[in-house]
DNA sequence: GTCTATAAGCAGATAGAC
DNA sequence: GTCTATCTGCTTATAGAC
């Protein structure tokens, strides 16, 4: 799999030049093979408009610059993606769907001490794979969330609601302190995001070090252990 | 006080007009005016640059933009300001004094319960308060922080340094769960920030009355009391 | 101290040859 | 499917009259 936030543009555009020699060659003989230079151009250049978008917001990115990253003509990635906005829009999208996988595993368990807990640690993993997706995400919703209204009201919002009840079912169980439930998850949200949004703070801060491998796991533990005190959580009773 | 953040261009621009004529009247017999004049215009000038920095983020703002906001010609910002990056980093600065200030609140007892619960209200109060100013600070951060090294360097660290050494001494006495000190900041700063910078999603997710100040105050409560559980506080005995 | 006009360059997007 | 050249408009910043 090619690296796609760590390569320079001119190791990619080496990459993206050899490979569309090969491809114009096949092309002639072989019209299936578009599809896959359209699949594989398309999917590079997200991920370098991820990394653009991350670093400087939607106003502030350049699809120049993006192009650049991708090693590739600007035309071509107006010819992909027609517009600037059609490019953003299509980062936040594969980002929700990321963001529900995660979602997914607080239902994994009846046990609040394992649904939060292995979320929390799903979303310290997401914060940790894809630091990129998180900080648009949050430069998104910083900007005032204009290009997200319709995820956050019919995916998120729903999403949220179903949990706020089960939330409260283990509050009326004695299973979790008497909390607000939207408070926890924006607590939970805000920490383990944290993680990937403020990197460079952290980074400043604490050291490198503290974001290798090893820390990380440390910090995950350390996470979900405060998380789940913070929540009073206890498992029920066999 | 004028409220620079609501008032619309066109009504600044009539405050600054006759404004404007009133004091380049009084400029010809008192020219000491003229250090009020910049005061106060260097003032407006910035808070109409904490709000489009918040919502576009550095790249993203434009001067043009910023001075239509403030109801002045673009080219009065450049007198005030040669660069963009001077009036940047003058929000910065400006951020880092009320955050500063916040921080004092630490240190207002021996008691860990009384100084992280005081901390996080103080935190919270700012998110409320200033949540422009919260959202500059966290793209800036999000945007690598290349602005930010010397404040997060010489000023944040020191601070966090011989914060993470309290927090040590009173798990050392047994008033503290044994808590990883900078995570547990980290997660103060996340979870109080949080409240300002996505605002936007809180008011998507919760509606719109979940900020208001009533609601605020009840959340302030909640999370304070969560933070508190999760650090283990408890008071030394007398 | 204010403000019009403009310089010099970069943005998003497209035309059209290959 | 690729890529050079270009259109149009907006960007930062400044010159110079008032």
């Amino acid at each position: 799999m090619r690296d796609d936030e760590t390569s320079t543009p001119a190791a990619n555009l080496a990459l993206r030049q050899s490979g569309t020699a090969r491809e114009q060659q096949d092309s002639a003989k072989k019209p299936r093979r578009k599809a896959s230079i359209r699949a594989s151009n398309e999917t590079h250049l997200l991920a370098c408009a991820e990394a653009v978008f991350a670093e400087r917001g939607f106003e502030g990115a350049s699809t120049a610059l993006i192009a650049e990253r991708a090693g590739l003509p600007k035309a071509n990635l107006h010819y992909y993606f027609p517009t600037k906005l059609s490019l953003y829009w299509r980062v936040l999208d594969d980002l929700f769907e990321e963001w529900n996988a995660a979602a997914d595993t607080f239902d994994a368990s009846d046990d609040p001490v394992e649904a939060i807990g292995g979320y929390v640690r799903a979303k310290m993993e997401l914060s940790r794979r894809r630091p990129l997706g998180s900080k648009v995400w949050a430069n998104e919703i910083i900007s005032g969330a204009t290009h997200m209204q319709d995820i956050l009201l019919k995916r998120v919002k729903p999403w949220m609601e179903s949990r706020v009840t089960l939330i409260e079912r283990w509050i009326a169980e004695g299973l979790l302190a008497p909390v607000e439930p939207r408070t926890l998850l924006f607590m939970i949200w805000a920490t383990t995001q944290h993680y990937a949004d403020f990197e460079a703070q952290i980074r400043a801060l604490a050291g490198k070090r503290a974001l290798s491998a090893a820390s990380f796991e440390t910090t995950t533990q350390e996470v979900v252990k405060m998380i789940l005190r913070a929540s009073g959580a206890r498992s029920p009773n066999i």
